[in-house]
DNA sequence: CAATTAGACGGGCAATTATTCATTCAGACT
DNA sequence: AGTCTGAATGAATAATTGCCCGTCTAATTG
């Protein structure tokens, strides 16, 4: 027993002075296995013993650093094929810069593709302020679809058309959804999708290489009420009927699932996918979203994610 | 400047994610370049930009990491070739053990050549207790050779003879010195110098490949007083004239130069050479000690050093 | 005591990483 | 505008590292 101890201690000896050459001196294996007198494969392997044996920790001396523990754990939690995290600056209250640069950065290397994509996009702040960190491009091989209408049902244009302001930047074949958000009746609903033009758009959406979309919370703050869309009334129905968020107006409950009824029925836009087989990035970002983010992450809505520091944080703690 | 300030921090901003995706999640610079979507050298730019910008931080949780850092100051600082520093257990007084190994590793390394060396040897109870180390070997190619005599003044064996010792255990051939350590006047010493055996060894200590020696301190507690080579009123001349420490009975100052007249004038050992080309490795361990080892490698008297813990910090503090 | 087995070792090779070099590109200056 | 400079880039290549496999040693077991 005490020689198998004594052994083991010499070996981890061996190991944490290879590793400290190693990591903190910066010799190569070759060098440490001279200093060490034992050949080059077991300075190797002592290494890799002072790795395995987590005597060797690293420490990034960066806020990014946070960023991407907090990543890498979403990831983990709720199975996301990505995610990324922008600092939050504690001084601006205007988070979205962060997000915003970074999803511009996801959508811009999309678009320096030679191989022809559909884009498909939603709406929201976090989305258009993405939109607007966009260089200038020339992406003729690439086509942005809207992946809901973007009029008021009076047909009034909505305030965040993302999909005209992206075209504009990148020069790309584009389409605009030329529905209302909400339709007045389920009737109505189908008869206007029944329209060739929107049939086509609605099977160019299914068919995206990739989605961005934004998600929104219901309650008082609701990007949906604020904007108008639904009433306070119907608010207060969905609240009811336990709806947390929306991703384009399709509204879900704390579990990922779409409500039924209600504003749903009216609903132009395209149908969200569960467990979608393409990426289907989130932008979302705020306190007041966490539920309705989380909602959507559990029920499959999204497999990605772009958010910022202090949201995550709240995501995972949650 | 805010362009140049913004592009910079967004450089380093990505010299951090790919340090973390390196250094922390474990990825390869590729999966890292297909991740940020740069191509695989500005990967590995960014990662090594992390490095050199200071970000990443590697500890070591191991005991053994102080003595690296100890191990490499006093190379640095004293312009050593090589130095070991074993942990002092604070549990355990005889701290000898320790550095035993070390000396013992290092020994049996050079042992273990096949080409023919010659190792010569000093006196003290540390490199006794290195020897004690050894494993069995065989190693017929080497010789073993003694910087000094075994013999008090009147023929009597002194206690710690190393080299009849260590020869034992791994069967080379080897030299002892038939002579006292000191004579009893210079006269004597010349004379029993000239023999030819003696002649022969002497020479033979010069071309060691290696040499292992002791460093004593000079006062009370000093062992050339406790082992009875020197009196109390030769001792109290020595520090009269400035002595701090001796090495194979050699004694020199703070400086490291040795002391003219006194004892060394009758001392039989191998002559000391300054800034020696072969490895000179001292084993010293004590607090008392201190004064003499930093004389010892301020005067180019050793170029190798194996202590302990304890002792690297005082000789670093000093 | 022989058979078995777990583990370490070193050789060789594939994968990964570091470096060098020529080229490009943007900005500064003439 | 032309030219220079310095940084950044990608390609090629050299160096280093990681892994697999056959061999050997030592401990365990029957």
């Amino acid at each position: 027993m005490s020689t198998a101890g004594d052994h083991e201690t010499s070996r981890l000896d061996d190991a944490a002075r290879a590793g400290w050459l190693y990591y903190v001196a910066g010799n190569t294996q070759d060098e440490i296995a001279r200093k060490l007198g034992v050949s080059r494969q077991s300075a190797q392997r002592l290494v890799s013993l002072a790795v395995s044996e987590k005597l060797v920790k690293v420490r990034l001396d960066h806020p990014i650093a946070r960023c991407m523990e907090l990543s890498h754990g979403l990831v983990e939690k709720f199975g996301l094929a990505s995610c990324e995290v922008a600092p939050s600056d504690p001084g601006a209250p205007a988070a979205l810069t962060g997000v915003a640069q970074l999803a511009a950065g996801d959508i811009e290397r999309i678009l320096k593709s030679d191989h022809p994509k559909i884009i498909a996009l939603g709406t929201g702040r976090a989305l258009r302020a993405s939109v607007e960190q966009l260089p200038k491009m020339d992406c003729p091989q690439h086509r942005i679809v809207s992946l809901l209408g973007n009029m008021m049902s009076d047909g009034a244009a909505t305030p965040y058309n993302v999909v005209i302001r992206m075209a504009d930047r990148v020069n790309a074949r584009h389409y605009p959804m030329p529905l209302p958000v909400f339709a007045r009746s389920m009737e109505e609903k189908l008869l206007l999708q029944q329209q060739e033009a929107v049939h086509n758009i609605l099977e160019l959406a299914r068919q995206a290489d990739v989605t961005f979309v934004g998600i929104g919370n219901i309650g008082d703050n609701a990007p949906l009420l604020v904007d108008g869309f639904v009433s306070r009334e119907e608010t207060r129905a969905l609240i009811k009927a336990g709806a947390v968020g929306e991703i384009t107006s399709w509204v879900f409950d704390r579990s990922g699932t779409l409500i039924d009824g209600l504003t749903n029925d009216r609903v132009a836009s395209a149908v969200l996918q569960i467990a979608p087989a393409k990426p289907v990035i989130a932008i979302a970002v705020g306190i007041l979203k966490v539920e309705a983010i989380l909602a959507a992450m559990r029920g499959r809505l999204i497999n990605g994610l772009i958010t910022d520091e202090a949201t995550a944080e709240h995501l995972l703690n949650h």
